[in-house]
DNA sequence: TTCGATGCTTGACAATTATCAAGTGGTAGC
DNA sequence: GCTACCACTTGATAATTGTCAAGCATCGAA
């Protein structure tokens, strides 16, 4: 499973926001210790509560966050590429509060946590481009908090549709971006729930077949859902 | 309302983690451009969506954070003095997710946020500790989500009790922090629902009277409430 | 091909939570 | 004192959501 360190990630890695800036030779000095691994679908990369060892970066395929607690799961969020995940336990050299499994085959870049305190105590550069990410990581929970606690599990499903609409490029069909099952865990509800929340949601011109999905009137939805920028926008 | 600054705030400003270590210089610069206010309770001093003009410094007394959705409404968290709060918007320049109001007779310090994102270029001590706070403020979030995700209301009751007493010295008798109303609406719930979800909690040993609480057998409400360290404790 | 596993759906039912309406008690202001 | 208001409670009811069991379809392994 493990590979060593091929220098054809580092063009990816070094676009990525938290590594664009800072200085050539830090950058360098995270690498050297880094190294990668591919994943099948369905490892357990993480465990909640472990401390965390390394900083994880996503090249390819997609990882699930989730947590469990007496007998109970729930995802929170879904990675993809590129992107690091638990940046902050990192930082704080605390506890993941989130375990991560692959859903897909997934190429992981592993940097020590230990080298990211280093070079984030020497690279000012570096820890502003953390503060953008954390920044980011924060406000997205902040909008799903609202999302569950403001919204009911229809409301909640019509709004993902949409938003899930927008990001295949405003076409009437498109694919749901996950598994049902896991999509009713993200939206906090359960996978029977979701199928009726779907049948639910026919008045307002959504068709299912599957994975697909079909949008026959949207400012019906739009109408019903009332999305907001406020909790629906991926930017801002 | 509007009062000139005082620097007999200083020092308690100056000892947040988040300006500990900055170049007394640049603190300087902060604070030239701050300036205090003293607001009653009941006052909005955000509202979501707003542009974020100033970094707000809670010196005394409390606010809710909440948000609004199509005629609802849900308090996020409190803070509590001495704290920063909305620094995520502040340094991403980007709209507040949530509105702010106080609580109480509350005094705060207001710092353009176009100083702290200068000031934040500028010194990379700053920087750190600004990823310190957003890396709390992540975490913070991550556990509300699991708490509301993972339990139902009597069980975020049962844990939010424990929490309070423990904050209150682990004493069985104690205050709980809020107006029902509100902590209610914390927990994601209605305030009927909290009612009857004190009722609820009677067979493991808790006793109500109006703010004052009283835990008669704090193992078997443990043993119910199953805290958990990824969601319940503060640190880590 | 058959088998078993798994994801999804459906129905019946139960638990949880919200809504609406009414009532209590306290408190601030007149 | 009284009155109006507000937080809180309680009961009745409804909406929402979850649980359990069964059935169907798909898929991959034997």
């Amino acid at each position: 499973m493990h590979i060593g360190f091929s220098e054809s990630d580092y063009p990816d890695i070094r676009g990525l926001e938290l590594f664009h800036r800072m200085e050539d030779e830090q950058f360098q000095q995270l690498m050297r210790g880094a190294y990668v691994q591919n994943f099948p679908p369905q490892i357990e990369l993480i465990t909640e509560g472990d401390p965390s060892d390394f900083l994880h970066i996503l090249v390819s395929g997609a990882v699930d966050l989730f947590s469990e607690w007496n007998g109970r799961e729930t995802s929170l969020t879904t990675v993809r590429p590129i992107s690091t995940f638990i940046l902050a336990a990192t930082i704080k050299d605390a506890p993941y509060l989130m375990s991560a499994r692959t859903l897909e085959k997934s190429r992981i870049v592993l940097v020590p946590s230990q080298d990211v305190r280093k070079v984030f105590d020497n690279d000012g550069h570096f820890a502003r481009a953390i503060v953008g990410e954390l920044a980011n990581c924060y406000r997205a929970t902040v909008k799903a908090q609202k999302d569950i606690k403001l919204r009911t599990s229809l409301e909640r499903l019509a709004n993902y549709l949409l938003r899930q609409q927008k990001r295949c490029g405003d076409v009437p069909e498109f694919e749901l971006g996950f598994e049902k099952k896991r999509l009713a865990s993200l939206l906090g509800m359960t996978p029977e729930n979701l199928s009726r929340a779907f049948k639910g949601l026919q008045p307002y011109g959504v068709r299912v077949n599957g994975n697909h999905i079909i949008i026959t009137d949207r400012d019906d939805l739009t109408k019903f859902a009332k999305p907001n920028r406020l909790i629906d926008d991926y930017l801002s």
